[in-house]
DNA sequence: CCCTTAATGCAACCGTGTTGCGTTAAATTT
DNA sequence: AAATTTAACGCAACACGGTTGCATTAAGGG
């Protein structure tokens, strides 16, 4: 629970998740934000929401970290387990909605876990 | 199958697979093979090598590149659909012999899978 | 309205990885 | 075995995502 204060920056962020349910890499984000605010600023503010359960992360295909909206999580509490699908043709890039279980491996302990599927999207096929 | 040259340096890069079976950072091998070679021959060859389908790789946690020997692939015919496991604590980093099932993902097209597990190994257990 | 301090902008930096190009050395030909 | 071809190499400079230090600005509580 960071002590996030409402300013205009974390604001115009904010409204590029407002658009769609898919998500943003920081490098797109850097971009569509230019103008409006440093990019230093831009991967402060990402960080922050993460921090806070807003939006959480992971790497894309090319090693860029992508952010989405959390569904359902806040600081204390995060399920992020679900996998990531990157469209090789248009980069569309979204949450999946599935449940991947969670391998039993011997005398390994498991903290996270991150699936992440490459191929083509429903608007490329 | 590309033309690859059996050169010191190729020798060299394969040799630091042959202790362990365990994955290796593009970086730590830099750093191994610093006086033995240019880090951008390094590079180059690893991407000759898994071309060739000697080894494959896969994105750390971090998002450096690793390097693992390819268990029965060659150029024509990859297998690389086990997950990978990275320790946190002293960075061990190993394939999983696990087959996990490939998600059906309504109107998508899968092309690759990419599942990275990050907790404890055996040894820091 | 004042004060504390989180948030921001800027510039410089870091680390992984790549590119261009001249040189070296494998492998192939003669 | 010498000549030839061209993959491979070394080096320096660059690309690019991301971070850091520090001075300045502004949110929001009293």
């Amino acid at each position: 629970m960071g002590v996030i204060r409402k300013t205009k920056s974390v604001e115009n962020v904010l409204a590029q998740f407002q658009q769609s349910q898919d998500a943003q890499s920081s490098v797109s984000l850097v971009e569509s934000l230019k103008g409006q605010m440093n990019k230093t600023t831009v991967y402060r503010i990402l960080e922050r929401l993460e921090d806070d359960g807003i939006l959480h992360s992971f790497k894309g295909t090319d090693g860029v970290q992508w952010y989405a909206k959390c569904d359902g999580c806040d600081s204390s509490n995060h399920s992020d387990l679900h996998p990531h699908f990157q469209c090789n043709e248009c980069g569309k890039t979204e949450c999946l909605e599935l449940v991947i279980p969670m391998p039993n491996i011997p005398n390994h302990t498991v903290d996270e876990m991150e699936l992440l599927i490459s191929g083509k999207c429903a608007d490329c096929n």
